[in-house]
DNA sequence: GATGAATGAGTCTTCATTCAT
DNA sequence: GATGAATGAAGACTCATTCAT
């Protein structure tokens, strides 16, 4: 009010300009959420890990969820690239050469690889963003759309090149993400961490030959 | 087993036994949740839904958590029914025959149209238990191992039939989970519900052949 | 949250029905407004001097605008309660007799006393009603439009009944209205409370006769 | 006498002088707060409006309040303007002739216009003064006083000189300045716009002679 | 002089839980 | 057993004011 005559200034003040600070409000935020997961992640805690007032957050950002969606989007972008996909036109593709196991192979090794480091951030997409507000689901399904997408047109790839057999590309992508996902939800909960080097292989072969008794695979190892 | 009384009030007090209260509350609790989640679901929520006073429920469970956990059991018992694994001396083990193939599309089939019966409840495995209480957390880590645990069982014993592959059983359980979450999501996201029939079909081709172009299947095929 | 064993009841409970509660937090709320003004009186303050929770508060109104307008509809009673107006089918109409005049003085002296009880009253509707909602401003306004209207619809009556000039009844009321006004205004600002009989008095003459030179009154007193 | 010069900012740097730039901020705060009032704008608001950075408001004012009192005074100024009443030795004052009821009118119509035209600046009176700070409160009150007191003095004037009644000065001018309040809210709650000059001519009629059936004008008309 | 990022006290509001009747 | 009014800690958010650049 007017009589009001506080002496501020209890902190030592810190100036960024404001991407430096909306950028490192972010970076803090995504850590947290990663650690104690949105709902027990108060603003409070926000402010105290970045070391700012809270009138300095809701400087840069409406409230708690557009933050939470900013830290989405990140995490999600990070995902993105993670599984980057064989374009029909890049020129990874005539690396593949007669073998399409070990090129499948190396992808997979290099998402295991990336889920492994990145577990923590997933956490994120699949603990917090379920459930979330109307607009958040519409990032998880458009991530999800997006992922699937990506599979499926390198499985799409794959297959006009004549290289993997005539299935159905989404029901082919759906299982190799479902695959990763699962995983990668393995990695979250308990902390059983295989050699992903193995782990790769197992999945590969599995992807490649299924687990029935009449392929090829099967055939030769007799 | 109910008796409804007219006390001076603006409700008639309904009198119920222990057990039916209880079952009565959390059936309801596990609609609520379902359509609004856990966050959004208040203990009023409930209370208006059951038609009872917010004091008469905490007679009957010491909070909102213990309700959820006790939802959240509900759900995951109907999910280890679908999923009831092929154990060794089951009776059902010798109508396998020689057809493999639709033993397992007969399985698929059936947990397919399960998850799609019951994508509501699911939500509430996918979307409100994660990020929830340690001891949730607990349980749904003890449902995964389960369950993978299962199909696991069921993978090592067709494999000891000479059914399938001799591969990692783990891995395999992990790939054939993956999947089923993997449409699961798609279910409760919205994205796409095809026909279950020639879904069950495609994953049961998957995962029986993998995509692979030397599989026997390509063989016949040709 | 789940692990929270606060102890509660720091303070003593006291219970009341919900009528009766509402009436009472309308009640203070009255007061405090009166004595401090709306902007500047917290739901702090109200629940401090109701003795009442902040939830309880939140239990009965939807907040602290819904409080107000309840105020300001008891206030607004007590306004319309002070000027009820001579209906055309009123038992007083036969009392007025040829002393037209002694009737006006005895209703203004009426009011007049009136206004000097209540003036923290309607320091609420004259300080703190404009300027809030777009809800309140309606209340507002419909209440000027009421009080014009009955002393509209006295004038009426008495011009009908040959008793006073054959003047717009409108413009009549708004000036009867409006030096009431001022003169509760002039309560209100400086504390100046002259002897509200003498007042009567004058405001009588001014409205009966006006200041013109040319008033019978005034031949009359020559 | 302002320049602009172009920094590396987002904004062009506008050089003024301390009275230019206080001027401008005090007009443009005057605008918003007759359009949004008081509490609801924000020093955002009037540093938006004005083209100017929030530091450099409180380069030239204490605060929010000492704008408020500044637009206030300007307020204050254009009424006292409207009712600059006749001196004692204003050379008006041989111009009244016989005819007081058409110089009344004519000072009438005169406040009436200027009324409609500035209603948006009386809503600051009416709306946003009464309630602030005592200091606030002082100047209402002393704006008032004065108001009042210039219709006082006007009337003792017309009384000294024989043309109006014996009536007590300060009650007449209370009934005066009241009516015009009265008129003023209703055109500030839209509720009628009537015709300025019949409401002058309905106005003047009814404060020169009353409502009272008594009086000479009745006389007069039969 | 001007800027605008930073401050933080103040305020409102929610909701799981308690307890006198 | 049942009721529902009461609780209050916890949390989100606002905005007038300050100050390093």
């Amino acid at each position: 009010m007017s009589s009001t005559v506080s002496v501020k200034g209890d902190r030592p003040r810190t100036y960024m300009s404001r991407s430096e600070r909306r950028a490192m409000i972010v970076r803090t935020a995504k850590d947290i959420f990663a650690r104690k997961g949105f709902h027990r992640t108060s603003i409070e805690d926000i402010c105290t890990a970045c070391g700012i007032a809270h009138g300095t957050l809701y400087l840069h950002f409406q409230g708690k969820d557009e933050i939470f969606r900013h830290v989405l989007i990140h995490v999600m972008d990070a995902i993105q690239e993670m599984i980057r996909p064989l374009s029909s036109d890049s020129p990874e593709k005539d690396n593949i050469g007669d073998d399409v196991f070990n090129f499948i192979y190396q992808k997979n090794l290099r998402i295991l690889r990336a889920i492994e480091k990145n577990r923590n951030l997933l956490r994120i997409v699949f603990r917090d963003a379920p459930g979330h507000s109307r607009e958040v689901e519409m990032m998880l399904s458009q991530m999800f759309k997006v992922t699937i997408g990506q599979i499926e047109t390198e499985q799409t790839v794959l297959r006009d090149m004549g290289l993997i057999r005539d299935v159905d590309p989404r029901i082919s992508a759906q299982l190799v993400v479902g695959t990763m996902m699962m995983v990668c939800l393995n990695y979250m909960l308990k902390q059983e961490v295989p050699d992903v080097e193995w782990l790769a292989q197992q999945v590969t072969d599995l992807q490649f030959y299924g687990y029935g008794k009449n392929s090829l695979q099967e055939k030769r190892e007799n």
